[in-house]
DNA sequence: ATGGTTGTCCCACAA
């Protein structure tokens, strides 16, 4: 089975661009960022005749998760117990046997920021929460925009980019932490090589030229890391008119 | 350092 992430920075403007990937890379699971949509407004019908099931947390103008499957989600959590947030960052589902939990990881703005205060008490408290996921569901995805590059490969100039936002040493312990429950970044089961992007700024070309990072993150329980056959990011919809700037990232799980 | 672009909403703000 296909599990999927994707940042589409409006689903109401991207809503055809989601329907045919889904049409070409059907997969199973879909965890979307930035939907930018109260709940009211989820296109519900849409992706019922797309095949899919969907489970969603949102508000106006800014964030928002949601979780699109072909099987029933059930066990949905939209607020962990010790983050008292507006912010719609979060959504878990129970699908099958697999436990998912979609992240719109806060981005922070600048080192030292206070919204970087905010990214990096949210990270905390989200930690403790995949946590105590992790010990009731063995077989966890977490997956989403997660905002931070675990390394220098995941930069397209490390040297330029240094310590700043995103790539702070703080915000890589931040993640550290997480992947140190046990949960791996899948993506790097299957290719160690630098220059594998997952985002690229809207501007100077950053697509054409490759200036992309990879923040873009599916990770897995151990209990789950036999399973996955292969990861990828697929770029094609980020050459499509009018596209996010987030690319989908994919994992194939044997299960 | 600044600016460049896109989305939302009405004018900056977030990314």
């Amino acid at each position: 089975m296909k599990i999927a992430s994707w940042n589409v920075n409006s689903l109401k403007v991207r809503l055809p661009q989601l329907t045919q990937w889904l049409a070409d890379a059907r997969p199973e699971v879909l965890a979307l960022q930035e939907t930018k949509l109260e709940d009211a407004k989820f296109p519900v019908d849409e992706l019922a005749a797309a095949g899919y099931r969907v489970v969603y947390s949102g508000q106006k103008t800014y964030n928002g998760v949601a979780i699109l499957a072909r099987d029933e989600l059930t066990d949905v959590v939209t607020d962990i117990p010790d983050l008292d947030d507006p912010q719609r960052r979060i959504l878990a589902a129970t699908i099958g046997h697999l436990r998912v939990v979609d992240l719109y990881v806060v981005n922070g703005k600048a080192v030292g920021d206070e919204k970087y205060a905010y990214k990096l008490d949210w990270l905390a408290k989200v930690r403790e929460f995949l946590a105590r996921e992790l010990e009731r569901h063995p077989n966890l995805v977490v997956l989403g925009d997660f905002n931070i590059c675990p390394d220098d490969r995941d930069v397209y100039d490390p040297v330029a980019w240094g310590e700043d936002i995103l790539c702070s040493p703080p915000e890589r312990a931040a993640l550290k932490a997480i992947t140190g429950l046990g949960l791996h970044d899948s993506f790097r089961l299957f290719q160690s090589d630098a220059g594998h992007f997952s985002w690229w700024d809207y501007r100077q070309a950053a697509f054409r030229r490759n200036m992309g990072l990879r923040i873009d993150l599916i990770l897995i329980g151990e209990a789950l890391k036999s399973a996955a056959t292969a990861a990828a990011i697929d770029r094609e919809p980020r050459r499509w008119e009018r596209p996010s700037d987030h690319t989908p990232v994919t994992l194939e799980l044997d299960i």
